[in-house]
DNA sequence: GCCCAGGAGTGTG
DNA sequence: CACACTCATGGG
C-alpha cells in the first residue's frame, strides 16, 4: 500500500470526481463520507486532516486514492502496449484513478450528461446542500440513497438538474442498498449491462460508474473528448461499441488509466482547454 | 445572443 | 446498424 506516485491536482482536479477544491496553499479539500478531508503535500509525505476527526480518515483516503494499486507498474504496462500513451502519460505521472462511493458516482455521472464540469459541480453541491448532512458551516455530505429518496421531482428540479431530475427521481425509486451491494459482486461486462438498465444510464455513464465507482480499471468511458482524442491520435472513428473495442484491444486491463491520460491531454490541447480547474 | 457541454432516449430509414 | 431529433439549462 503506497500513495506514490501522487499529484493531488492531477488526481482530484481532472474531472473524475467533482467535489474536491484546491486551496490557496496548494492543499485539496473535499467531503469524503461524513467528514471534510484536507490533503496537503509535505515533502514526500501526505498530510491528512479531517473534521470531525476520526481515526478512519487515513484508511478512507487510502481507499479513495486506491493505495493498493501499483501505478508505476500500470504505467509501464500501458507504455509497453502503446507509444502514443507512453508519450501522453509523461506529464501525468502523479495521476491516480480514484475510487468513489458507488452511489455517489452513479448520481454524479448521471448528472454529468451534456453539462460542463463547473455546472456538474454546482448540481452536486446543490443536492448536497439540500439533502445531505451538514459537516461544516458550508460543506455537506453527499446525500445517501435514503436521503435522496425523500426528494420530490420538483425538489430535484430546483437543484438545477434540468431534464436529469427525472432520471435521478426514477433511479431513487428503483434502487435499494441491497441492489447496490449485489452490483458490487458483478464483473465488468455484467455490471455494465445492469447499470445500463437504469434510467439515464447509457454506454458512457455506465463505463464511468464502472471505472470510478466500482473500480473496474478496464472500463474506458468514451465522451466527446475521448472521441476527439481517438480520432486525432489513432484515426479511429465510429460507434461507441467500435471505439470501445479498439480501446480494449489496445489498452487491455488498465484501459481506464489510458482513458484518463487521453482525456486530460485532449482537454489541455483544446483551444480553450484550460478550463478544468476554473470553478469558483 | 451564440455555442457547447465527461449523453441518453426514442423514433426512423 | 446508422442517423436525427429532443431533452432543460448554465457556463464561457
Amino acid at each position: 500500500m503506497r500513495l506514490e506516485p501522487l499529484d493531488l491536482g492531477q488526481t482530484l482536479g481532472c474531472g473524475q470526481t467533482f467535489r474536491w477544491r484546491s486551496l490557496p496553499d496548494g492543499s485539496w479539500q473535499g467531503p469524503l463520507g461524513n467528514q471534510l478531508v484536507c490533503l496537503t503535500r509535505v515533502g514526500p509525505k501526505l498530510q491528512i486532516k479531517a473534521q470531525p476527526d476520526d481515526p478512519h480518515v487515513r484508511q478512507n483516503v487510502f481507499e479513495h486514492l486506491r493505495a493498493a494499486d501499483d501505478v508505476r507498474s500500470i504505467q509501464r504496462e500501458l507504455a509497453k502496449r502503446d507509444p502514443v500513451i507512453a508519450t501522453g502519460m509523461k506529464e501525468l505521472e502523479g495521476l491516480r484513478i480514484v475510487k468513489m462511493d458507488e452511489w455517489e458516482c452513479l448520481i454524479s455521472f448521471t448528472l454529468a450528461t451534456y453539462a460542463n464540469i463547473p455546472r456538474i459541480s454546482k448540481m452536486i453541491e446543490s443536492l448536497a446542500r439540500n439533502f445531505g448532512r451538514r459537516i461544516t458551516d458550508d460543506v455537506f455530505s453527499f446525500p445517501t440513497l435514503d436521503d435522496l429518496k425523500r426528494a420530490s421531482l420538483s425538489d430535484l428540479s430546483r437543484c438545477g438538474l434540468g431534464y436529469r431530475a427525472k432520471y435521478i427521481r426514477s433511479m431513487c425509486k428503483e434502487l435499494s442498498e441491497d441492489r447496490i451491494t449485489e452490483l458490487k459482486r458483478l464483473r465488468y461486462e455484467e455490471l455494465r449491462a445492469e447499470l445500463k438498465e437504469l434510467p439515464g444510464v447509457g454506454d458512457k455513464v455506465a463505463d464511468c460508474v464502472a471505472l470510478f465507482g466500482f473500480g473496474n480499471l478496464e472500463a474506458f468511458p468514451i465522451d466527446v473528448w475521448i472521441e476527439r482524442a481517438l480520432s486525432r491520435l489513432y484515426g479511429q472513428k465510429g460507434s461507441y461499441r467500435r471505439l470501445a473495442g479498439f480501446a480494449h484491444e489496445k489498452f487491455g486491463e488498465y484501459a481506464g488509466y489510458a482513458q484518463e491520460y487521453l482525456y486530460y491531454n485532449e482537454r489541455a490541447h483544446a483551444p480553450n482547454g484550460t478550463c478544468l480547474f476554473s470553478e469558483q
